[in-house]
This record gives C-alpha cells, structure tokens and sequence, in this order.
DNA sequence: TATTAAATGCAACTTAGTTGCATTTATATA
DNA sequence: TATATAAATGCAACTAAGTTGCATTTAATA
C-alpha cells in the first residue's frame, strides 16, 4: 500500500490519520485559494460534524499545516502552508469582486517605522483587488 | 449655548444629535486606540441597546466619522478618524500584550507586486508588536 | 405647538465558533 | 490477530457577534 504526501504529512505532525482528516488535507492541497468552513462543508461528500471540523483546522493550525486568514468577511478562512507570521511571510490577496482569497507567496512586507515606545514584530498585509479569474 | 465640536460634526454630517451619539463621539475623541462593541458598552454609564449601538457604529462608519479595523481577533473595532481606505491612509498596530489597537497615522502602505491577472487597489497594513503601554 | 422622519429599545433571529460528554476508531502492544 | 487505550468523532447545548422587524420615542422643522 502506497504511502501518499498526506499521510506521510499527518505521520510527521503526529496526528492520527482518520478519514475526514485524510479529505481536509488532500482538499486543502488541491486549492490555490483559502477556505472557509462553509466552503470545507460543501466540498465534502459525506457531511462532517461542525465540532469536528473546526477542531482539525485548529489541530492543522497548530501543526503548521494550514494557517487561519482574516479577510474582514467576518468568517476566518484557512490555506495550505505555514502561517505568513511563523516563517512564511507572504501577504494575502482578497478579490473585490468574487471575495476569493490567495496566498501571495514571495511578497516581503516593508518595514514600518512606529512611534517611540512601540516595537514591530511582524507586518501582515492584505491586498485588495481584483483576480486574474474575475 | 455653545456649539461643541462634537455637535458640529454630526450637523456636518446631517445626523440628528442623539444622547447616544453624542456620548458615543465624545468618547471616540478622547480615545486614542480602537473600540470593540465591548468596550464601548462597558464605557457607557447608562446602558445602550446593542442594535442601537451597532447601528450607530455603521452610520458613523458610513458619514466617515470612524471607519472599522479588522485586528484578527475576530472582532470589529473602530476608531475616530476617515479609514484607510477611503482617503486616510494609515497603517493599524496590534499590541500582541494587550490586545490594543492603534491608529499609526502618517504611514503610507507599500505597493507590492501582485501575479498576472491580478490588479491591486489597497494595500491594507497590520503591524503586530507590543505598544508603549506594555 | 404640532408634524414627521429618523432614532431607539425590545425581542427574536442568524451565523460562527466552542464545550462537555458518550461513542467510535486508529494505533501500539501483547 | 486480538486487545488496550488515547485520541477523534458526533451530538446537543451553548456563547458571542451582529442583524432585523416592529412598536415607541425623540429631534428637527414648520
């Protein structure tokens, strides 16, 4: 029996491969833009448990597997990867037009001077636009 | 009677000059970091009505009064002042010790590369460290 | 002072997300 | 392969943010 990317994945991570996990992470994989858990629910034939599901994306955040975005839709949303604010910076692309978020990968936020007293630890970015599928 | 800045600015904006308004941007003056629906219910000595609240916190958004700020927390804060977005371009830092947010006026987002297709609009800057407060 | 449109308060609702607990399942070990 | 066990799941009940419809009140204006 063949060993998948994703299941050598959980394996590193530690976390026992169970089926909804084994959907979540191969859905998440096959995605170029974040979900939400709306999105996650409707992409799953069998319907999964609401606790269920957000205790793997906070399980998978944990772990580094996926990481939480906040669009300012009011929901969270999640992509594949590390988070932008533990090792991989990059910013996060939200469309105008069809609210469809990306991952932008490469894009170093620019230093910022604050006022005196304050100390900048990280720079998170939201670019908003239109899509190249809008 | 004295004509306060306050009153004037809801004259400016034709918004009738309500208790709760007024109540609501004396406190935005004095404030010099953003409000969460929370905060500003627990600074009211008489209790206000929730939807009464946001209401009002959407009218003065909409007039410019304040604009909203998405701090990842999950929760909408406000602050006084035009938004970013709309004219004020300024950049929001997240106190990663108390959770407080801030206004850093006079800081101009970068332009940042985008792929093909894609076409940025605004830039949207969070800095997350710790503030001269902590 | 009377009129009226807008603001308020109340209750009921929606949606995102969380928690406690009983049941099930993946893994490790005998 | 069977068994023990810790973790994952499903279910129900809950919280918290924010919204909506409607009756009542209030600010502005004539």
């Amino acid at each position: 029996m063949k060993t998948e990317n994703h299941e050598l994945l959980l394996e590193q991570k530690g976390l026992k491969k169970t089926k909804v996990r084994m959907a979540l992470i191969q859905h998440f994989m096959g995605m170029d833009h974040a979900q939400s858990y709306s999105d996650l629910q409707e992409a799953f034939a069998t319907e999964v448990d609401k606790s269920t599901l957000y205790r793997n994306l906070t399980s998978f955040e944990k772990a580094g597997i996926i990481h939480r975005i906040n669009d300012h839709s009011g929901v969270s949303k999640y992509a594949f990867g590390e988070s932008p604010i533990r090792g991989n910076e990059h910013a996060h692309f939200v469309c105008e037009c069809c609210e469809t978020v990306y991952c932008m990968e490469g894009l170093a936020p620019s230093q910022l001077k604050v006022p005196k007293g304050f100390k900048t630890n990280k720079v998170q970015t939201i670019i908003r636009g239109i899509c190249a599928a809008c």
